[in-house]
DNA sequence: TTCAACCACTT
DNA sequence: ACCCTTGGTTGAA
């Protein structure tokens, strides 16, 4: 008998059972094999689970008839199938589920890493101890838990592999390699050396992770090395494909998964630039999906997972697809519903005296505290739901996360990893809520969905009853935030009482995000009486920014517009007060007339002006293609493939087609397009600028440039 | 010049 | 593998 500890790092199935690779507590990377068995089952009428039974009978380990819970329909007959292993499972089943379509099927997708963790209680990532004979697992326990907050620190061994160049772009030449303190760069031609070279590094470093730039969608397309740590294992290929996910088409390149160590591919990877590689880590630890797969999916496949653990642990049927349709609405009930969150529109103008206050995870938080779930009616009495039951361990991380983070100096060099790993989690969060009112969500009914609004407009009601109870005047409210002004409350500790108070009342808790110097609510810009709500920005007294709604932070401005934008805003935020701030609208106006002077005079970097815009169709499928279709069309006249969901850069140019495409070879910056970036520039500086006067900004540009 | 269709983005 | 509106551009009358 041997007795091993560590980290779990990688899971797959094999022949017999599962594979899985240790990082040992003395360093070593052991694999080892564990008999492993599992269950999918079928439900329905009983002619159809006769003809099932026997369609199946010699193909697997066991039959069984038993009773389990579905979490809609409540308790049913169902037959058990048993597999000695998971290989195979999913041919077995698309065989049955072919054959026998009207039978309800269950458990039959569950990824493998949960199906482990719900048997084992040993999660990826997560820390164990075994008794094998052989390699061969007799008994595996473990010794922590996806929500312990510091987790003992995984000590991975990362290789980083990054391009000179886009290969979207250019033609790259060179490969970084990074490792340790080495780095050095290798000649990508001939193949055969590179290949050479690192196959050598491979061996020498032996990473657990390699973390490329364009690895999935290029380097490892290209190259015919072997990268996987178990040699037996071919790596794993998926198509590049387009789905529709947030309202947009979403393009995902081609992926490259590996066996026995990790790849991810930062460039393709779901929300990286968001909370980095300790985001992935934790939000993979958390929801049980493996490192890779999580890396490359949203967060609503993080989500998907934990519901179906719980419901493993619980005891619940995971249906294949999703059973419950909407029951029925009379049409005043549908139009009751169908609203959102709360919005309350806001006073346009320049204010001061102002506090920002914010519901901290308001939506999970309701789901949580309300019992919202698709089976328990949505009665805070039932008990706990399934929903509620996933998500609570979440808030409650989260939570301690963030209060370690305020706990600690921010200098500390713990925080960055503490804000990563929190906002990891807010992102699972967040999504959660629209699995409710997804309708291929497993666990996802749509009157659970807006129960959640519903309680959400009647919290935030509540709250700004409180303010107005309490002398405050409510400017403007948007979901899960309210601005209130009160005269004589310029610091934190003046907001204190109603916090409280509205903590108090709703049973959740609610943060101040900042006072403000000055904040300024913008109106809509087709008429200037109109407000639109979530439009603003402002400075805090602490002489930070934040601005919502305004070109700033909007991905298709180009980044020159969005830098004057800010320096304009940072320009007005260096007044200590709102008379102060007015004084310096002059001077954020010259800075607006030196930028159109070099404009003018070609000293703008084409990068600077460059347009990023997601394509939502093929290019060809364009009624009225816009710009950034007519670039996409020029890319596909140079032979490159252009795919729906796709970024594509561009700049804007005089005459036909109007559009230079990122990626198309030499720019003639004779060609920029002068007056159409004059006047975004223009729109950019009057969403900021107008507001603090009465007449129009390109008024005043004018006179200025005189002075200018 | 006006207007409706179309499109991408934000929260 | 999440739902639903506003600001801006295009292209035809």
């Amino acid at each position: 008998m041997n007795e091993y500890s560590g980290w779990m790092l990688d899971l797959y199935e094999d022949e017999t059972g599962v594979s899985f690779w240790l990082l040992c507590d003395d360093g070593q990377r052991v694999m080892l094999r564990m008999d492993f068995c599992v269950t999918f089952y079928a439900a329905g009428v009983a002619a159809h689970l006769r003809g099932a039974w026997r369609f199946l009978q010699d193909k697997v380990l066991q039959l069984t008839r038993e009773t389990r819970r579905d979490l809609f329909s409540g308790v049913r007959d169902v037959m058990a199938i048993k597999l000695s292993g998971p290989a195979g499972l999913q041919d077995l089943f698309s065989q049955v589920a072919g054959q026998f379509p009207e039978l309800d099927w269950y458990d039959a997708d569950i990824p493998l890493s949960l199906r482990f963790a719900a048997q084992t209680g040993v999660a990826l990532l997560g820390r164990c101890r075994l008794s094998c004979e052989g390699n061969r697992v007799r008994e595996i326990t473990p010794l922590d838990s996806p929500w312990d907050l510091e987790p003992e620190e995984l000590p991975l061994r990362i290789l980083e592999l990054s391009l000179d160049v886009d290969p979207g772009l250019a033609v790259p030449r060179r490969l970084q390699v990074k490792y340790e303190r080495a780095c050095y760069w290798l000649d990508l031609e001939p193949q055969r050396s590179l290949e050479i070279a690192l196959v050598s590094s491979l061996r020498k470093f032996d990473p657990d992770l390699i973390l490329t730039d364009y690895g999935d969608t290029w380097l490892f397309q290209k190259l015919s090395i072997n990268p996987n740590r178990d040699p037996a294992r071919e790596v794993l290929r998926r198509k590049a494909h387009s789905y529709f996910s947030y309202g947009q088409v979403v393009f995902r390149g081609a992926q490259v998964h590996l066996f026995g160590r990790w790849h991810i591919d930062k460039r393709n990877a779901m929300l990286y630039g968001e909370y980095g590689l300790e985001g992935v880590l934790e939000q993979a630890r958390v929801s049980g999906l493996g490192v890779q797969e999580m890396a490359r999916k949203s967060p609503g496949a993080g989500i998907t997972a934990m519901q179906m653990l719980t419901a493993l642990r619980i005891g619940v049927l995971v249906p294949f697809v999703k059973q419950q349709a909407e029951s029925p609405k009379t049409l005043e009930e549908l139009i009751r519903a169908d609203k959102g969150g709360m919005i309350y529109q806001p006073l346009v103008g320049l204010h001061e005296e102002v506090a920002q206050i914010d519901f901290a995870s308001m939506y999970p938080s309701i789901m949580v505290n309300f019992n919202i779930s698709p089976e328990t009616g949505n009665q805070q009495a039932n008990p706990a739901g399934l929903v509620p039951l996933s998500l609570r361990p979440l808030l409650e991380k989260r939570l301690a996360l963030k209060r370690m983070v305020s706990a600690l100096n921010p200098r500390d060099c713990r925080v960055k990893s503490l804000k990563s790993r929190s906002a990891a989690l807010k992102w699972l969060l967040v999504v959660c809520f629209g699995y409710l009112g997804y309708k291929n969500a497993r666990f996802g009914r749509i009157e659970s969905h807006e129960a959640v609004t519903a309680w959400s407009r009647e919290l935030l009601l509540q709250a700004k009853d409180i303010s107005e109870d309490m002398g405050y005047t409510v400017l403007h409210m948007y979901v899960d935030c309210l601005f209130v002004q009160k005269s004589g409350c310029r610091l934190a500790g003046d907001f204190n009482i109603l916090l409280d108070e509205i903590a108090r009342q709703t049973g959740i808790s609610i943060s101040l995000d900042g006072v403000y110097r000055w904040v300024a609510f913008l109106p809509s810009k087709s008429d200037a009486r109109i407000p639109v709500p979530n439009r603003y920005f402002g400075v805090f007294i602490d002489g930070e920014i934040k601005y919502r709604g305004i070109e700033l932070r909007r991905h298709d401005t180009p980044p020159w517009v969005a830098g004057v934008q800010l320096a304009v805003l940072r320009c007005l935020a260096q007044g200590a007060s709102l008379a102060e701030a007015r004084k310096l609208v002059p001077a954020a106006c010259a800075i607006v007339a030196r930028a159109h002077k070099e404009l003018r005079a070609g000293r703008v970097p084409m990068q600077e002006l460059v347009v990023t815009q997601r394509l939502s169709r093929a290019v060809q499928d364009y009624k009225s293609p816009p710009p950034a279709a007519r670039a996409g069309q020029l890319l596909q006249e140079q032979g490159h493939s252009i795919a729906p969901g796709q970024t594509i850069g561009f700049v804007y140019t005089l005459g036909r087609p109007g559009v230079w495409a990122c990626g198309l070879g030499a720019f003639d910056a004779r060609m920029v397009n002068v007056k159409r970036y004059s006047d975004l520039l223009d729109r950019a500086a009057a969403s900021i600028l107008d507001i603090f006067g009465s007449g129009e900004f390109a008024d005043k540009r004018g006179l200025l440039l005189g002075f200018c």
